[in-house]
DNA sequence: TCTGGGGTCCTAGGACCC
DNA sequence: TCTGGGGTCCTAGGACCC
């Protein structure tokens, strides 16, 4: 968050094009110009899609929409099954494109990042990279995207959004108040409903009456958060790219949707057992450990509660996370029927950090190496040798660390989009 | 037959300390 | 003989994003 080197910064933030459905598509051509769908879990009730291709959005099909409703409105509509693996792998090959040009790359999720090429280009030619850019993500990889160029993130990612699939927009500062100003405040990127509400309340409907409201009116109605809404539809934000961030995790959590809400103590107990056991292997693979274990409870009425205790020692063993999820469940559930639970494990340390774990840091590293070796084969055999070449030619070595710092989002089986 | 699952960041009150 | 003013940590909830 340093606020130095505001002036005449150039970043892209790139956006990858319905981007599970479209991999699917590269994987399978006959795909291509067909609606898909993929859906969580396609099978279950409950389910939704969790992205579409465009053909699925002409036919008035729209990503979370549930998969029941989906089908009724789109018979035709081919509904897959996720495959991570194909996604990271695909993600992976995407940023490593990126980072043939500059090391300062931050991935956001697996679908989407920010470059800074300030040091790079120099007016039009930044036009000219985003086209190489995005001509070699689609040559090599078979991807669309989007991309956005502007002075700073909260531009570049609003830009980003203007023209798809396949588009480049240069968003300047200036052009605010033609561009954005007219529309409605959801619109804007930090909007959600909930804020939306609040300011059309406040009789503050678009984006320019936003940019236009007085600071002290936005700080007193919705804190410093409205300040800062004010600045981005101002165009201001100083947030640097920062290509580390992405290793800076705050927390594990899983949560599961029941296919029927529980009412039985013991089928709690075993979905939480499960859901520690999944939430152990991945701090595992990470050499996280946690001083916070909260649990989630989703009433039948959609109400959530949450309940955490913060210990002294870190933890990362199932059996220990088990112990105070179970305690804080037993304590708090008093037998409403269970929509959702979740475990999550923060306030997170590196287990290098804890002396007495270092063995188990050794063991756990020597314990993952398998599992690298068979991604790294597999993107071989999907994309080919050159892009394996390309990561593993980086300046840095492809040692077990580097294979893992990006697994810390996109090689385990948990991601955005 | 509504509405997944992974996250991050912020707020507000209480405990506790100096 | 009325009760300051920080600061940090913890907890619970909520907003937002992909």
């Amino acid at each position: 968050m340093a606020e130095r080197k505001q002036k005449g910064r150039i970043i892209f933030h790139i956006d990858m094009n319905c981007f599970y459905a479209s991999v699917e598509q590269a994987h399978d051509p006959t795909l291509k110009g067909k609606a898909v769908a993929i859906a969580g879990n396609p099978k279950e009730r409950r389910g939704i899609l969790v992205t579409c291709s465009y053909e699925a959005r002409a036919k008035g099909v729209y990503t979370t929409m549930a998969v029941w409703e989906a089908k009724r409105k789109c018979p035709e509509l081919i509904l897959l099954p996720p495959n991570f693996e194909r996604y990271r792998i695909a993600s992976k090959a995407m940023f490593d494109i990126l980072r043939t040009y500059t090391e300062l790359v931050e991935p956001v999720s697996i679908d989407e990042g920010y470059i800074d090429v300030t040091d790079l280009v120099q007016g039009k030619e930044a036009i000219e990279l985003a086209e190489t850019m995005q001509q070699r993500i689609l040559s090599e990889l078979d991807l669309p995207s989007s991309i956005g160029i502007a002075p700073n993130k909260f531009l570049a990612k609003t830009a980003s959004d203007m023209k798809k699939p396949m588009g480049i927009t240069i968003l300047r500062k200036r052009e605010l108040p033609k561009t954005i100003w007219a529309l409605p405040v959801i619109d804007m990127h930090g909007v959600g409903e909930s804020t939306a509400k609040k300011l059309n309340e406040l009789k503050i409907n678009t984006i320019g009456d936003l940019a236009q409201s007085p600071e002290g009116f936005l700080k007193s109605n919705l804190g410093k958060n409205g300040v800062r809404l004010k600045d981005r539809a101002n165009g201001n934000d100083n947030r640097e790219v920062d290509p580390n961030a992405i290793y800076d995790t705050k927390s594990v959590g899983n949560s599961t949707t029941l296919p029927v809400d529980l009412v039985e103590w013991d089928e709690l107990r075993n979905t939480i057992d499960g859901l520690c056991e999944k939430v152990a292997k991945r701090l595992s693979a990470k050499n996280l450990a946690g001083h916070t274990v909260s649990i989630q409870i989703r009433d039948a009425d959609w109400h959530n509660s949450s309940r955490s205790k913060t210990t002294a020692n870190a933890i990362f063993n199932k059996s220990d996370i088990l112990e105070t999820a179970e305690s804080l469940a037993k304590k708090h559930w008093h037998g409403e029927p269970v929509r959702l639970l979740g475990v999550t494990m923060s306030n997170v340390i590196d287990r290098k950090e804890t002396a007495e774990q270092l063995s188990i840091f050794n063991f756990e590293q020597h314990a993952k190496e398998e599992p690298i070796i068979q991604v790294v084969a597999q993107l071989q055999q999907k994309f080919g040798k050159a892009i394996i070449s390309k990561g593993m030619n980086d300046k840095k070595k492809p040692t077990y660390e580097s294979q893992t710092s990006f697994s810390k989002d996109f090689l385990d089986d948990h991601h955005k989009e």
